[in-house]
DNA sequence: AACGAACCCAACCGCGGTGGC
DNA sequence: TGCCACCGCGGTTGGGTTCGT
């Protein structure tokens, strides 16, 4: 591993009390002195050093990680020091393993929210991102291994036959979370993908779940994704009626509209998206709520309210945008679940090119395109887009930025001519004109 | 007992967002 | 407007420990 670190953290090295901090164990720690970066110390802390960054919170709070080492002379970069702070210092820290009721609520949490640790994390007291991380890690290793699926038969058993959204989860939280790559799965002979975000113990372990998906000289580059979009009627999966994967017909897309429209009233104006539009939904078509016709549209499925109630968000993110079943997430009755939702597609916009673009969609009284878009095969096409989302974290009362949403507007004109495309010549227009703005 | 594999976890790295200048 | 420092997040690595043979 490189010693050599381009974090910016690393600033001016104050050495006054070098004497102090070489005099740690760290000939027990294997802890070491880099050379060429400020002398600063890497590996494991030891006890001198945690009491010293205690000593410094206690007197000046968390945060300025920079200054600890200005201030106390602790040869470790502001960077560590937080973590260090974070996942070991910091008071009403939870050690010891996850009990059983904390590791059922990281299951559903993760199958609803992927891997965004740090947002699992606050559902969690006392527990570290880090700590559910290498927990998830560890039991999707452990899973994997004994060819068990990632989730629970009862989070995943109302959508058989449908999207499987573990698998959605997991590539979302990936990097990609695509339903574009549906059809994949049907031509995955003939299209092999992805390298680095189903790595191929992962591809293993779905092909284990009977999803096929193969797992070589897949690039993530958006050309190469490209290159599959015209013309194929397997790309995108509700171009194709007659997937096994939960197509979404023409009606269903009228359906989609129908649920869509009341929301996109909403969007522009709302403060708060997550409840905001959770309520819109419930109050406009309350005959909608808990109902999925966007993907849940097989004809020999039926569901009750209670399975409903256990799907996954991100299952249904794709066909349709701003679509999100909100009244689905009562089994974990966490009101902020929604956040990281793609639901959360923002219409509060953050540039130019957002504000173009709905005001584009507005004025067309279409507002058709973005929504015809599947939201996360769009932002996996383009990898700053993904970028954008993959990185809100917890910070942005944005999670999925209108980027995003923009990006599927963009990306629209590439999807296949079908007699189902939702996209007459004039929409194509504009959104080509939009795209070419983005291209700029 | 020895060895290698698997597991666990702390720490690091790179990247992107944010805010101040 | 651009630069920079700071911060936080997610992915990855590496070393210690445990387990199985």
């Amino acid at each position: 591993m490189s010693h050599m670190s381009t974090d910016s953290d690393n600033g001016s090295v104050a050495l006054k009390h070098q004497s102090e901090s070489n005099s740690m164990d760290e000939s027990s720690s294997g802890g070491s002195i880099s050379g060429g970066d400020g002398n600063l110390k890497k590996g494991p802390w030891t006890s001198a050093e945690d009491e010293i960054l205690l000593d410094h919170v206690k007197k000046h709070g968390e945060g300025n990680w920079n200054a600890v080492q200005k201030h106390t002379g602790l040869l470790r970069c502001g960077k560590s020091c937080r973590l260090r702070w974070t996942n070991h210092l910091r008071p009403n820290l939870k050690k010891g393993p996850f009990s059983e009721e904390e590791e059922q609520l990281i299951v559903e949490l993760h199958f609803k929210m992927g891997n965004k640790w740090a947002r699992i994390a606050t559902h969690l007291p006392g527990r570290t991102d880090n700590e559910i991380k290498n927990f998830w890690n560890t039991r999707l290793k452990r899973r994997q291994r004994a060819g068990l699926p990632i989730y629970p038969p009862n989070l995943t058993q109302t959508r058989q036959g449908n999207m499987q959204t573990n698998e959605l989860s997991q590539q979302r939280s990936q990097g990609f979370g695509d339903s574009i790559f549906e059809r994949f799965k049907v031509n995955s002979e003939s299209v092999p993908f992805t390298s680095q975000v189903l790595d191929s113990s992962f591809g293993n372990m779905l092909n284990n779940q009977g999803l096929g998906y193969h797992t070589s000289g897949f690039t993530t580059q958006a050309g190469d994704l490209l290159k599959y979009l015209p013309g194929s009627e397997t790309v995108l999966p509700f171009v194709d009626a007659n997937a096994t994967y939960g197509t979404p017909t023409y009606e269903q897309f009228s359906l989609q509209e129908r649920m869509y429209r009341p929301l996109s009233r909403d969007f522009p104006h709302d403060p708060d998206p997550g409840r905001g539009k959770s309520v819109a939904l419930a109050d406009v078509e309350p005959g909608l709520s808990g109902v999925y016709p966007v993907v849940n549209f097989s004809a020999s499925q039926t569901q009750n309210v209670a399975e409903k109630s256990e799907l996954p968000s991100l299952q249904y993110s794709e066909p349709l945008l701003g679509s999100w079943p909100r009244s689905s997430s009562a089994s974990l009755e966490v009101p902020d679940d929604y956040v990281d939702s793609p639901e959360m597609v923002s219409t509060r916009n953050n540039g130019l090119l957002e504000d173009l673009l709905l005001q584009a969609e507005l004025t067309s009284g279409r507002n058709r395109a973005a929504e015809m878009i599947p939201y996360n095969s769009t932002t996996s096409l383009v990898d700053p887009v993904n970028a954008c989302r993959t990185n809100l974290g917890g910070r942005s009362a944005d999670p999925i930025s209108s980027f995003d949403s923009s990006a599927a507007s963009l990306m629209s004109p590439l999807l296949p001519s079908t007699s189902e495309s939702p996209l007459d010549g004039e929409e194509s227009s504009s959104i080509l004109f939009f795209f070419s703005l983005f291209l700029l």
